[in-house]
DNA sequence: TAGATTGTTAATCGATTAACAATC
DNA sequence: TAGATTGTTAATCGATTAACAATC
């Protein structure tokens, strides 16, 4: 069975908003409240579950702790990542920086970049030249590494991560990469979000005209 | 007629791509090509340009300066988009400084913080306090905001800019932000995509097994 | 013309939603 | 028990792909 990456995205989804119930004292959860949290329908919120194996009770919902247990376990949220981010740039320091990635036993453990000027060895996450990459990698069994340099150098990042034993990338260059077999990529292009806030924004004036 | 986000955001990737083969100094391009480039398949693309009534050659293919004026035209990319940005933090410095909104026409008219440490009135994009955010948005007839604000304060800061006038906004938040009518909320969620590219490698890991 | 590519329709595929029997 | 909610199946909806006539 395939599972959809916006089934997973939900699951992340639900996670936050179980956070927030647990905070509020809440205990016990119906998938309608769920589903108004974050927006989808009570039956989403169930087969989404379903498709996972998570089940509740048949009257009383489902019990917010166990649930919440339930999906982190999927997440992979029970045990911590460690990850490397290669682009000492502003949106790479911004990740390095990024408080949610601490909070959710995301750890990282360097920024890569090829500037000189920019490394920093001393930093509690050292910023590192991107020669030393490989070893890196290999020697801290990195798993999961996030790509922030510019567009012209980031293919050739992804084959040294790939080289180096990398099997998941959260990508922020605006370019298509070549697709690997068993490795997981997933593209965020800023630039291609705000210009659909754009089009919506005056194809809906237009629409009013 | 409706147009699908997905489709809008393939829009802005045949733009890329075309800004690429332009460069190489090709004119003209296939519909087989660009489904290369941004693998997708011939078909998609070809739908994707009779949605929007851009039409080729049907022996030719398409002219690529044609083309690329077209789609520009749709995203609204023959004009300068001003845009504020609510919250001075990493991601929000990061954005402020990001070259390809430079570069595609997207101007960076002020950034706001609550922290009056943060203020800064001299610097080319200025900060400034939250305070003067509808003041400066009527002003400056300022039509998206992009939001970088922790979650506990996001849905106010939104509601202060759908007061003033913004009516599109691409959210950083990690929040279910409330729909107003006629207002574009399209959300990137950083630790999510993360999550996702966590739960696919290890997914992966265990199929080999 | 012959060959190749578009533009569009129909078929397929996948994801979401509705509905309801099971059951707590 | 009566009422409410789950879990799952079937129906619907929407997006992608295949196919091919039109045509340059």
């Amino acid at each position: 069975m395939n599972i959809a990456k916006n089934c997973v995205s939900r699951l992340s989804s639900y996670k936050n908003a179980l956070t927030k119930l647990k905070n509020l004292g809440f205990t016990r959860v119906f998938s309608d409240n769920l589903a108004d949290l974050i927006s989808v329908t009570s039956s989403q919120v169930r087969k989404d579950f379903s498709l996972f194996g998570i089940s509740g009770n048949r009257k009383g919902g489902y019990n917010i702790e166990e649930l919440f247990n339930q999906i982190n376990h999927i997440l992979g949220k029970d045990i911590v990542h460690n990850i490397i981010i290669v682009g000492a740039g502003y949106i790479g320091k911004a990740l390095m920086k990024y408080k949610t990635f601490e909070k959710e036993g995301i750890k990282i453990r360097a920024v890569f970049d090829s500037d000189p000027a920019k490394i920093n060895r001393e930093s509690s996450i050292p910023i590192l030249p991107v020669k030393e990459l490989k070893e890196f990698i290999q020697a801290q069994r990195i798993k999961i590494g996030i790509i922030t340099v510019p567009e012209n150098s980031a293919q050739l990042v992804l084959d040294q991560m790939i080289d180096a034993g990398i099997q998941g990338v959260l990508n922020f260059a605006p370019i298509n990469l070549k697709e690997y077999p068993g490795i997981i990529i997933n593209n965020v292009n800023i630039e291609l979000e705000l210009e659909n806030v754009i089009y919506y924004t005056q194809t809906m004036e237009n629409n009013k005209k």
